[in-house]
DNA sequence: AATAGTAATGCAAACGTTTTCATAAAATTT
DNA sequence: AAATTTTATGAAAACGTTTGCATTACTATT
C-alpha cells in the first residue's frame, strides 16, 4: 500500500493500515501508557510507512492548546530586539511551543491588527515589547483573557505582566555617571518617545537627574535620532558642528553611541579625550569596540529567556481554571559597564570650555 | 445578552444573536458579496457585541490554507539574518500570512525537527536559509510537497527553489579586488563551512581566485572565526601577532571584518595603511564606519523581500493543482562597495615586507 | 399570467482530531 | 469457579468552521 497522492495521510489511514481504530492511534500519541506496547509498535510502523504528520490545527479545535505563542515586536532588524527574540524563542522552543512573530514598525495601531491576527490563530499566549500599547489592545487582551507578558521594561504598577529592566533607572544611572565624572556640559541624543516607553523612561530618568544637579542641557543639546547608525551619525555630526560643544554625550542606546563616535572620529574629535560618550544597552560588540564603549548593561538574553519561561508558566497556569492568571512582574538588574569612552572632565581636553 | 464567560464566542453565538444561520455568518466573512447588505450589518453588529474572533484552526481543517508560513533560520540574532527576516516578514505579512519562526543554531538535525513541527502546524510554505540541508529534510519536503524556498544563496542547479546571491562569486570578487590592488600576502578569516553553503561558497570562490593568481595563503593565514565580533577580534588578534603579517585580510563577512579592525586598532595597526581589510555582506552600519568598510554588497533587503513574494507566489500556484509547483530561481546581484579600508599595496606602509 | 432566472438564505455533511463512555478480554481476588 | 478489578480497545459525539445542495422569495422575461 503506497502513499496517498500528495502525501496527505490522516489518522484514519494510519489506523486502517495498522488494523486498529482511530481512537487507539490518537491515544498512542497522547497517552501512550494507555496502549499496549505491541499495538503502539504497529501504529508507529504505519505512521512511518505513510509519512503521517499530525495535524495540530485539528487538535487545537478540541480546546487543546494550539502550541503557539505570538511575539509582537516593533522591529526584528535591530541588534537589541534580535537578541531578545532569540533568547525568548529558545526558551519557548524548549517548552515545545512554536513562535509566531510579527513586527509593527513602532505603529501601535498595527500592533493591534497583528494581535487580532494572532488571536485568530488561537495563540496560547502573547508577548509584547514594552508597556505602551493602545487602549483597544489592552481591552482585547483582557476580554480574551489570553496570557500576556510584556518584555523589556519594568514598572511596578504595570497593567500587564512584565519582565524587564527599569529604563528610568538606566537613564538616571547614565546621567549620574557623567555628572560624577564632573561633566556639566552634557548633551542628549534620544529617539522619539511616543509609543516607546523604554526610550521615554530613559530620557526622563536622565533629565530628572540632570535637573536635580542643575545641569539640564539647553534645547539645542537635546536632539533626536532613531535607533540607526546612519541617522544617528548624521544627527550627532550636526550637534558637533554647533559653535558650543558638550563635553559629554548621553545616548539613548549603543547604536546611537556608535553613530556618535563615528561622527566624532569623522571630525577629528577624540573619544574620550575630547568627548565622553555613554551608551545604554550594552549590545553585542560594544565591549569589543575600540575604545570599548562605556554603557549601561542590560541583560538582554536574561530578559528574553526569563520572559519566555514566565510566558510558558502563565500558559500552564491558565490551563485549568478560567480565572485570569496571576500577574507576574520581574525586574532584571542593570549596571554600569565602565569602559573606555568616558573620562573625568578634569582629564579631558575640554578645549573650548 | 452579555459575553460568554472567557470571551470565547463562536460562530454559532454570532449567528444566534444576529438571528441568521451559521452558513450565512460564515459566508458573510468569506464571500461577502453573496449576502445581503442589511444582513451583513446585523452580523457585524453581533460580532462586535460578542467580541467574536474567527478561529483559523477550524478554517484550516477544511483544506483551506492555514495562512502561515514557516521560516527556519540558523540564528535570529545576527545582523544579516535579522535584516533578511525583517524584509521577508514584511513581504509575507503584506500578503496576509502569519510568520512562524524558529532557529536551529547551525544544527541541521534540529532544522529537520523544526520542519516537522512546522508541518504539524500545516504551514502553507516553508523558507530555509541556504541550500545545505540534510537528506531527511529534503525528503520530507518532497514527500509533503509543500512549497519551499531557500534564501540567501543562489545555485543554478539547486535542489529546491532559491532566491539569493552567488556566494562563490562574492568570494571571488573579494579576492580579485585585493589582488588587483597588488596584494599578494593575503590572509583569510572565515567561519566553519560544514552545513553552511554560504560561507563555503565564499571561501571556495576566494581560494580559487587566489590560487589562479598564485597567491594562495599559507596554512597559518587561513583561520577560522564564527560570525561574532568578540571571537573574530580574538582570532584576528592572534593572526596579527604572528611573526609574518599579511598586507590584506579577506573576511567571511562584515562582522568578522569589524572584529578584525578592532583587533588591529588595539595593536596600533592602522587600517588601511598597515592592513587592508575587506568584508562581505555590507551590513547596516558598515558604510558609516570610520574608516568606512570596503566590502561586497549583498542586497539583503531585496533578497528577503523577493523571497517573501516568491514564496507567496509558490503558495498561490500550488493552490489548485496537486502537481508540485514550478521551481523558481532568482539571482540577486552583488557588487563591490569600494570604501576606505583597502589600499593599493603600493600606497600602504607594508613595513615588514 | 406563467416561466425562467437570480439573489439570499438555511440544512447538513464534511474536515481531522480528542475524549467519554461502553465493552471485551485478561488478570486478580474471593 | 465465580466475582471482581484491571487493561486494552472501539464507537460515536464533540470541536468550530466551510460548502454543496436545496429552498424560498423576488425579478425579469416571454
Amino acid at each position: 500500500m503506497s502513499l496517498k497522492q500528495g502525501g496527505k495521510a490522516d489518522i484514519v489511514d494510519v489506523a486502517r493500515r495498522a488494523g486498529v481504530s482511530i481512537s487507539t492511534v490518537s491515544r498512542s500519541f497522547n497517552h501512550p501508557n494507555l496502549v499496549n506496547l505491541a499495538t503502539r509498535k504497529k501504529i508507529e510502523k504505519s505512521v512511518k510507512a505513510l509519512g503521517y504528520i499530525r495535524n495540530r490545527a485539528a487538535q487545537a479545535m478540541h480546546g487543546r492548546r494550539s502550541g503557539t505563542i505570538g511575539l509582537i515586536v516593533p522591529t526584528i532588524d535591530h541588534a537589541i530586539f534580535a537578541e531578545v527574540i532569540q533568547s525568548f524563542s529558545d526558551a519557548v522552543d524548549q517548552a515545545g511551543f512554536t513562535l509566531l512573530i510579527a513586527s509593527h514598525g513602532f505603529d501601535l495601531e498595527r500592533e493591534y491588527a497583528v494581535l487580532r491576527k494572532f488571536l485568530e490563530h488561537r495563540v496560547d499566549g502573547v508577548a509584547l515589547i514594552g508597556l505602551d500599547h493602545c487602549e483597544p489592545t489592552f481591552q482585547l487582551l483582557e476580554q480574551q483573557s489570553v496570557p500576556v507578558i510584556s518584555i523589556w521594561n519594568y514598572e511596578e504598577d504595570s497593567r500587564i505582566s512584565c519582565v524587564g529592566a527599569a529604563n528610568r533607572e538606566a537613564g538616571q544611572m547614565a546621567a549620574k555617571h557623567v555628572l560624577d565624572l564632573g561633566h556639566r556640559r552634557i548633551a542628549l541624543v534620544f529617539p522619539k518617545t511616543d509609543g516607546n516607553d523604554r526610550a521615554r523612561g530613559r530620557l526622563e530618568g536622565a533629565l530628572a537627574q540632570l535637573r536635580r544637579q542643575e545641569a539640564e542641557p539647553p534645547e539645542a543639546w537635546t536632539i533626536q535620532a532613531p535607533y540607526n547608525i546612519a541617522e544617528a551619525k548624521e544627527a550627532c555630526g550636526a550637534l558637533f558642528d554647533l559653535p558650543e560643544r558638550p563635553t559629554a554625550l548621553l545616548c539613548g542606546n549603543d547604536v546611537i553611541a556608535q553613530g556618535a563616535i563615528y561622527a566624532a572620529v569623522q571630525r577629528g574629535l577624540r573619544v574620550p579625550e575630547d568627548l565622553s560618550v555613554l551608551g545604554i544597552g550594552d549590545f553585542k560588540g560594544s565591549k569589543e569596540m575600540e575604545p570599548a564603549l562605556t554603557t549601561i548593561h542590560f541583560p538582554a538574553e536574561e530578559i528574553g529567556g526569563l520572559a519566555g519561561r514566565e510566558m510558558c508558566g502563565l500558559i500552564a497556569q491558565s490551563e485549568g481554571r478560567k480565572t485570569m492568571g496571576q500577574m507576574v512582574r520581574r525586574k532584571c538588574q542593570i549596571s554600569l559597564a565602565e569602559r573606555a569612552t568616558c573620562l573625568p572632565v578634569s582629564l579631558s581636553r575640554a578645549s573650548d570650555y
